[in-house]
DNA sequence: TCAGTGACTGACC
DNA sequence: GGGTCAGCCACTG
């Protein structure tokens, strides 16, 4: 993969997740290589947010909830998006997290 | 340059 | 079972 940015990856990544499915900061830095370092993904999704390829609304923490909403014009924007695409939320968590949760290690898996 | 902060996570008590 | 602590790296003041 020659040496993308480990932004950039993150885009490539978070712009790979299937409509109506959600993913984690840690699986997406566990894919890359980083699972120790999750929160350059999320800082990653703050400038991911101004990319409309890149669906960072569909990235939360490894509970299922919107910690990150605060950066979608502080309101329930997010919510509004995950409900658009079927994800149920509820308290700024998603319900059924397990069952839409996409993980881009198994999904993708690691083609050589 | 140093110190603080953050869209996280795993381990420990 | 739930709360707290430390590690991680990049950006800002």
């Amino acid at each position: 993969m020659d040496e993308q940015n480990f932004f950039e990856r993150v885009y490539e990544v978070a712009s790979q997740i299937p409509y109506g499915r959600v993913t984690s900061y840690g699986a997406i830095a566990k894919y890359l290589g980083a699972a120790r370092s999750a929160r350059m993904v999320g800082w990653a999704m703050n400038g991911a947010a101004a990319r409309e390829d890149v669906p960072a609304h569909r990235v939360v923490n490894r509970v299922g909830v919107l910690t990150g909403k605060h950066h979608f014009g502080g309101t329930n924007m997010m919510q509004q998006l995950l409900e658009n695409e079927g994800i149920e939320v509820v308290d700024n968590q998603i319900v059924d997290f397990g069952k839409v949760f996409w993980d881009p290690a198994r999904e993708l898996d690691i083609e050589s």
